[in-house]
RNA sequence: UCCUCAGUAGCUCAGUUGGUUAGAGCACCUGACUGUUAAUCAGGGGGUCCUAGGUUCAAGUCCUAGCUGGGGAGCCA
């Protein structure tokens, strides 16, 4: 007998009844008398398990004691309507084929709760729960949705290197990467390490963000994103800092700071719809089970416009509130998690969007405003997570770019390559970066980024 | 990196003023039960009390240092 391998979800979902059917996957639960059993089979394609019945009275008892939790199974049989509450269908087992047993003594995920934490402490099996299963299906989900949004709007996904000499752009502690024996460091005449002699003849780093390298596609494709790893070798230790971390990075041609940030509130608002109508079951699961309020907020956040206001106006509003903050509100000074969390979470209830920050206080390539004291960046700010977008219109005049880089102090010269895209044809241009996990985070309901990326590296853990 | 809380059975935790053989619930194992669904009921096994020092007649409990984890902050996406 030899049937074809269907998935859980397609079995849920079916009527055609009695006939024979196979499916394969990994038990969840099992309960069961002399007469008869009950066992939950779980695939990966669906939140939902597959109930399989087994008739005792003419079944291998030996065999039977080897199904237990975590256990693999291919078990043939046919599918049915249900006789029990609970599930519309099931499959009465005629075989039941065992891959790999699951000592119940040592596999460590049994039928009860556990804590986010420990389950972070087994990484490689905590993909068998189904608070999991339901992030990373909504993980792909999400992969797959921005992926689609910007081939629909006419965005070319773009590959910028994951090595990179660049070191300018200063969004944190970077990563080296060589080749070096690192117990005998090549050195030049003045103590300094030779970097001539490594890999590349130069030093290198991980990539902190494809921002840079994205300006030069979209001054010629005009509309591009990335979409890649980064890293950060800062000392984060907090639920929403990881050194490894996915971003998207969106760069277009001829887009001012308002095209820019309609196009972030457009972007993000399809994202969550797309979740809201393609993963409901896992959202359901774990509205239930971790956040009742989450489906309610996705469902808030796409019906409702973004707040955007100025960065001066904000600091009016947090000066003229009753609020104590542990931080002094003062122009000049970068806003504080507490100060974005009151105007996102207590003023204005909904995302908020700032623009037009003190120069000071932001990067080089921002395009400064007339006023000489602000610049045209704009934060997205999501209640419970913070900045979720961080974004600007890029400086596009060549000699306002330079005169930046120099009062900041970035090396010119290896910058050599970002500055000619603004001497020859240069144009106005915008573009942001959104954090992946923390897109996730809101998405999910989780808190801690570290339950929403597969194997997490954060200060002191690269275990898996 | 700073502040703060925690670390006791596979998991989640309790453990009195420092005192004799360290407990519970769940999980697991055995048995009972004619369709269960976080099954139920009865019984059973299971401990490097995070590590290293120290105080004391006596330390899971007090002190010091370290390690690991949670929360908050900074840096940011």
């Amino acid at each position: 007998m030899d049937i074809k391998r269907s998935f859980v979800k397609q079995l849920l979902q079916s009527t055609e009844f009695n006939k024979p059917v196979n499916v394969k996957g990994w038990v969840r639960t099992k309960r069961d008398n002399k007469q008869i059993a009950f066992v939950a089979i779980n695939d990966g394609s669906t939140i939902n398990n597959i109930q399989v019945v087994i008739d005792m009275t003419s079944f291998d008892e030996n065999k039977f004691k080897l199904i237990t939790t975590g256990s693999s199974l291919s078990v043939t049989g046919t599918l049915v309507q249900s006789m029990g509450k609970g599930q519309t269908v099931e499959i009465q087992a005629k075989e039941v084929e065992i891959y790999g047993t699951a000592d119940p003594e040592t596999y460590p995920l049994q039928k009860k709760g556990h804590t986010l934490e420990f389950l972070r402490e087994i990484a490689h099996l905590r993909f068998r729960t189904n608070t999991f299963g339901a992030i990373f299906r909504i993980r792909h989900a999400m992969a797959f949705a921005i992926h689609k949004y910007f081939n629909d709007h006419g965005f070319y996904y773009l590959h910028t290197p994951i090595v990179t000499g660049s070191d300018a752009e200063g969004a944190g502690e970077m990563f080296h990467v060589t080749t070096l024996d690192m117990h005998k460091l090549p050195k030049s005449e003045d103590g300094k390490i030779d970097f001539s002699q490594d890999f590349f003849g130069r030093e290198t780093n991980l990539t902190v963000s494809g921002q840079l390298e994205a300006e030069l596609g979209a001054t010629a494709l005009s509309n591009v994103y990335t979409f890649g790893p980064t890293f950060r070798a800062e000392n984060s230790n907090t639920p929403r800092h990881l050194a490894e971390f996915w971003m998207i990075e969106p760069e277009m041609a001829f887009y001012d700071i308002t095209d820019d940030m309609d196009l972030a509130e457009d972007f993000l608002k399809y994202l969550i719809s797309y979740a809201l109508e393609n993963c409901k079951d896992d959202l359901e699961f774990l509205n239930n089970m971790y956040d009742k309020e989450l489906i309610e907020r996705l469902n808030f956040v796409v019906n409702n416009k973004f707040e955007r206001i100025d960065y001066t106006d904000a600091i009016n509003i947090l000066t003229q509130s009753d609020q104590k903050f542990e931080y002094p509100v003062k122009w000049g000074s970068d806003l504080q998690s507490e100060h974005e969390r009151y105007l996102v979470e207590k003023y204005y209830k909904k995302p908020v969007m700032v623009t037009n920050y003190p120069k000071e206080i932001k990067a080089f390539y921002m395009k400064q405003n007339e006023d000489g004291k602000t610049v045209r960046a704009m934060d997205v700010l999501f209640p419970r997570i913070g900045e979720i977008i961080g974004g600007s219109q890029r400086e596009e005049v060549y000699d306002k770019l330079v005169t930046r880089i120099k009062e900041m102090g970035i090396p010119e010269k290896e910058m050599w390559w970002y500055l000619e895209t603004r001497k020859f044809g240069t144009v106005p241009h915008s573009g942001f970066g959104l954090g992946f996990e923390r897109l996730i985070l809101f998405v999910t309901g989780m808190l801690n980024i570290r339950d929403v990326i597969p194997f997490p590296r954060t200060p002191k853990n690269a275990e898996f």
